[in-house]
DNA sequence: TCGGGGCTTTGACCTATGTCATGCCCCGCG
DNA sequence: CGCGGGGCATGACATAGGTCAAAGCCCCGA
């Protein structure tokens, strides 16, 4: 399926029809409050799946998910999952290493979030999505989505956010424009996720 | 294996040799930091497993696991669960399912955890852990763990964790005795958690 | 019977982070 | 061109929850 900016996969309550694997673009994976909240959950990219939990417990969506843009999205009926799951050993050790690797990086969540200050969160994040070659000294990162939403699944206000880039930038530990960020010199702030 | 209270099953960085199904008692697991700081990221109960992801990612652990109390816990090699999987659908599905689980849950602790107060999350926990029968109007909470390591599990300070309980107990939702917890109105406390 | 260590409680105080409100800037649209 | 709205920044302020310190309490072992 080829899928315009906006477009929601499923939203919470919806009975699940299958899994998603995203090919282009990126899919935002939220939870809601009853009084407007939301916290973004995760970012997927390309190549990675989505809604395999719904499937396999058999019940409805508990998360919303969303195009951010333009975005080509594979969509696999559960039957098939499920038989492809009985007849091809390698397909299951596949699901099962996608499970294991999501919650370990939830894991990973979970620490960020309770062991480590806002600031760290946020290097450490920009650290994890470095682009381009690996031990030059300056790099840049692109973030894949609006400052809002990045605030959102590091679960820091957007204000708090800005603050934080404000400071780093303030240091020139790194050089924000618009969503490209700089980062002259990666070890030093590495030094700063501590 | 029979092991006694204390008992280290893994520490982050080993290797894993496999998983372990706890039969009685309860297992920890968490995360520490160089400073000294822990947070309980679970407690594993009878019937559950614990150290899926490490087998399926190949990876040392990232988590320590500890037992809480004289525990029996089944150790499958990695070998014997490669194998089992391969050979027998029926196991790679319930292995599936529990992980499925499993990510569910922590989904559902990041809820928590973000869009929650803290009396909300002692609230919830209580509710979700209610013994006895179903629908008696009062009911009864045993934790499984000092209060120390159930306020990290709901990600709060010792001295909160006590002053919410503290202040449950003073509006009357609860009564506590030590680890066990008695709940006079289950519905009225059920309001608290909103 | 006593003493010590581990839990737990309590109090006083502090700070990271959220909230609210306001204004700017930029871009697409009429 | 000017307008309007989304996204972003910034300031002033509020607060949940953490930190530190000092006791109690309770159980166990000598």
């Amino acid at each position: 399926m080829d899928l315009p900016r906006g477009t929601a996969l499923f939203r919470p309550g919806d009975p699940c029809s299958g899994i998603h694997v995203v090919v282009s673009g990126h899919v935002k994976i939220s939870l809601g409050t009853a009084d407007g909240a939301e916290k973004v959950v995760d970012l997927v990219g390309p190549g990675q799946t989505l809604g395999e939990t719904a499937v396999f417990l058999n019940r409805p969506h508990k998360t919303s998910a969303e195009t951010l843009s333009e975005s080509r999205v594979l969509h696999i009926a559960k039957e098939q999952v499920f038989a492809a799951v009985r007849n091809h050993p390698g397909f299951a050790q596949r699901i099962i290493a996608g499970l294991s690797d999501r919650l370990d990086r939830f894991i990973g969540d979970l620490e960020s979030l309770t062991l480590h200050s806002g600031t760290e969160r946020v290097v450490s994040y920009l650290l994890s999505r470095l682009e381009g070659s690996a031990e030059r000294p300056h790099a840049a990162v692109t973030l894949p989505a609006s400052k809002g939403i990045i605030a959102s699944r590091l679960n820091l206000t957007q204000e708090h956010f800005s603050r934080i880039l404000h400071d780093l930038a303030a240091t020139n530990l790194i050089q924000v424009d618009g969503r490209y960020i700089m980062i002259p010199d990666v070890a030093q702030l590495r030094a700063r996720s501590a």
